[in-house]
DNA sequence: GTTATCGGATACATTCGCGTATCGGATGCG
DNA sequence: CGCATCCGATACGCGAATGTATCCGATAAC
């Protein structure tokens, strides 16, 4: 057994990360030096080439931490949702209410996401975390429906609609961010949403 | 009148746009150098700066060019809708058809829209065009469904029904580059657009 | 208490990319 | 036919950000 290895001050692993989500979302991922992110930090780069051993692999770290926090952030919600009629509103509501730090993680991931369609390694990150997601998702959203006395009509799989549900989500951020007050967050998907899932389920005792 | 002030060589620009396209494209507006530009565009730096004065410049130039040619291209396929009848798949069909090429753009256009989150100068360039884009498709689009004998349903306004259709489309594509071969670009769009077309229209004698 | 090890700070060298300044050549004009 | 003008090429200087190499202090093992 290695003797110093226990894990000493993990903490300044945390507001490094802490530190470059800010800065990317703030300029990019070009746009950010990594003194920037140390200044944030408090630290000097110095710690930062002893965390990391470049720009590449900060951003990296910072996606795998997002991910897993996205997740398990989902997960809660998931439970949020787990007393109380459900309506089609009601699903589409939750998909509307967008919290305010999402702004961050959306101009982080997205940039994520362009690094992923040109680079194969970053793209299999992204492909296992947004599996797992809609897994969850898919998970949530059938229980959702049967509680609302529904069920996907025959054709259509969760997994398709989940895609579709995020594409929408994603697609609908991206103009609420250009034009804020043009399309406050959540506006297409409390408007549409509804409609969308009327469409694509019956009553579950229909056959 | 000026006198050499005649356009003399209009290509030169061209095809350092045409370059830079391809550049940013395959690097990203930050990992592309300026001479990357110009070498695929068989000029060196000079002639780089006597037509631009900065990599921003070039950027939006780009964008304006690009932007001009989505519009007079969306404006030709809108042409080409123009014979024969009109069903909801069929307007599904032609939004899920996505040309090769849509793959440069998307990265080109993305991007730019992360620095339009960030700059509000280049969030007017983008909130204009897209504007623009959205008049002319909700032009084309009551046209269509007119024509398909349908009219959107009272509520639902015909604009926001475009955002969402971009929305849709930008997200998916997103999903459909990342991996491709779980889901070629335009899957989502013929699974559910028939349904969601569907949904917020009625036949145009309801009343 | 001594020692080894690791995390973080400091200082340095280097590379890289940008912008400018100057030069040559071709083209339009008188 | 000579001249002016503009575009693109070449050469240079500069600043910035990176990565490394070295040093210091603190902590844990013995």
């Amino acid at each position: 057994m290695p003797r110093g290895l226990t894990k000493r001050r993990p903490q300044t692993l945390a507001r490094l990360l802490d530190a470059a989500l800010e800065a990317f979302a703030a300029t990019g991922f070009g746009g950010t030096r990594i003194e920037d992110v140390c200044e944030r930090a408090g630290y000097t780069r110095g710690a930062f080439y002893s965390n990391f051993t470049s720009k590449e692999e900060l951003f990296f770290a910072l996606f795998d931490r997002h991910a897993a926090r996205v997740l398990e952030r989902f997960e809660k919600q998931a439970d949020a949702l787990g007393a109380g009629p459900v309506t089609l509103e009601g699903i589409a509501a939750a998909l509307a209410d967008i919290d305010d730090d999402e702004r961050t993680w959306y101009l982080v991931t997205t940039e994520f996401t362009l690094s992923a369609i040109r680079d194969p390694d970053a793209a299999r990150r992204l492909a296992d975390h947004d599996a797992r997601l809609r897994a969850e998702a898919a998970r949530l959203l059938t229980g959702l429906l049967t509680r609302a006395g529904l069920r996907p009509r025959p054709g259509v799989d969760v997994e398709s609609l989940v895609r579709m549900l995020i594409a929408i989500r994603e697609g609908a951020l991206a103009q609420s961010y250009v034009e804020p007050e043009a399309l406050p967050p959540g506006t297409l998907e409390r408007r549409f949403l509804p409609a969308l899932l009327g469409a694509v389920t019956t009553t579950a005792t229909d056959r």
